[in-house]
DNA sequence: GCAAGGCATGAATCTACAT
DNA sequence: GATGTAGATTCATGCCTTG
């Protein structure tokens, strides 16, 4: 397993987690489709004419609730198995999906530890006025069984990281990925749809790993994750379904400075 | 069915709820019990010494998940026969449960609108240092079935509410239920472990109902639901088990003043 | 060089009405 | 009922252009 330690393999993610060893990994964070069942066709506008793009990608298209909790099921069975006794395991999601993950996580026997809310102060507005603006995504914290113990958080760091008081799960607070961070195409477009903030995962890391653990992420994309890693001394893995985005993730992993 | 209208029915909310019409309730509020599985025995104690009184109480003890799942599908698929096609579902959860609680909901067909994140300012800290502070509850907001339409949602007032701007699903931040709105028995001890705040479920009836609307919650406890629908001019119906509860939330309802 | 203003954009489960 | 088309409508942020 050594050859994998910080690469991207690229695959379907639950046959490539099959290369992994039982109980060898620290920490998995999780950014797994959300299944947004967007109408067909449809697109809002904004004020000025330009149109919203919604996440239309394949790789979030499912044929039921059934078949998305069954992809579910069979990827956090792996993760469970490769999970150290003593790491935890972080999924981000939203209302959409992230209801059916949670309990698909606690029927297999998870401990949850804390849900997180990442309040997003720049995200899209309601355009049409019949909901509330939806402003946050879910992280789910938890330990692979009810008896796990000795996981780690850095209980006095956070602390210290929020002005001296206890770090709340309703104290993480991040922008969404854009401007610099954001990659973009030869065309300017953004090159995923869905990256994450760099600081979001950051958090996480710091939050919950030391200097050296393994770190793995089933869905890498554009490899978010292997940069936060790589930033602050872990080690990691990463899967990624499309080639596009593991070239991508190298050649971003290649380039990036510490500032 | 008339006769129901602003009353407490005393009994089991899945049997009690049979003498609801079909497609009669324009909103559902439901605070049910969150399964919290606390370990046996242990208090935790405060830095002076007090003791923290957990939630320990017998409606709150299931056997298994399994157990729990089949509770809440039975009383969830009552609240969706009496629901009517325009009307609304709220249940607020934690952690502990809300993740089980939405994938019923959905695998029964309810559709999500929102999912709105309870932000308690003035939570319990965390006493052992080994989580993040839990200082939120969740709210999934739900309309019957995908395909229902007309549900009332007063965005223009929530949005004058909020200084003119989109109320937000993380902008819901209210105090605990404390001082002198928290029910207390002869020896000033609260009288239920988990009364929810007046203003919480105010906020809930003016988002998404309107004056002269039937309102009903099928846990209704000591009867904050009442007490917020008749200062907002709602009828309500609610269910409680606990004959205690009961002749405290018709007290209350019988003395409460409108400041 | 700096300040002010323009402009792009974000995991989006849209609604109402006509045919 | 199902399907198709028109309609109404947003906020915070960061980067870039203009003055």
């Amino acid at each position: 397993m050594k050859e994998l330690i910080n690469t991207i393999i690229h695959g379907d993610c639950i046959q490539e987690m099959k290369k992994i060893s039982d109980n060898s990994i620290d920490l998995i964070f999780a950014d797994p489709p959300y299944y947004l069942q967007l109408p067909k066709g449809k697109r809002l506008k904004r004020a000025d004419g330009s149109e919203i793009i919604p996440v239309d990608d394949n790789w979030d298209k499912f044929k039921s609730y059934e078949d998305y909790d069954n992809f579910t099921k069979n990827w956090i069975v792996e993760c469970q198995r490769i999970l150290k006794p003593n790491g935890t395991f972080w999924v981000i999601g939203m209302y959409h999906n992230i209801f059916r993950v949670g309990k698909i996580m606690q029927d297999l026997g998870f401990w949850f530890l804390n849900d997180i809310i990442w309040i997003k102060i720049d995200a899209l507005p309601n355009l049409n006025g019949r909901r509330f603006t939806n402003n946050h995504e879910t992280l789910i914290w938890s330990v692979k069984d009810k008896n796990s113990k000795g996981y780690t958080f850095n209980y006095d760091f956070l602390k210290q990281m929020n002005g001296g008081k206890q770090m709340k799960d309703t104290d993480w607070i991040f922008g969404l990925c854009k401007g610099h961070e954001r990659l973009k195409d030869q065309n300017g477009i953004k090159a995923h749809p869905t990256q994450k903030p760099l600081k979001l995962i950051q958090q996480v890391l710091l939050s919950a790993s030391n200097k050296g653990d393994l770190i793995f992420d089933p869905f890498i994309g554009t490899g978010t994750t292997a940069v936060a890693a790589k930033i602050l001394g872990r080690n990691w893995i990463g899967i990624e379904k499309e080639k596009k985005y593991v070239d991508l993730a190298y050649k971003r992993l290649s380039t990036f400075l510490i500032k």
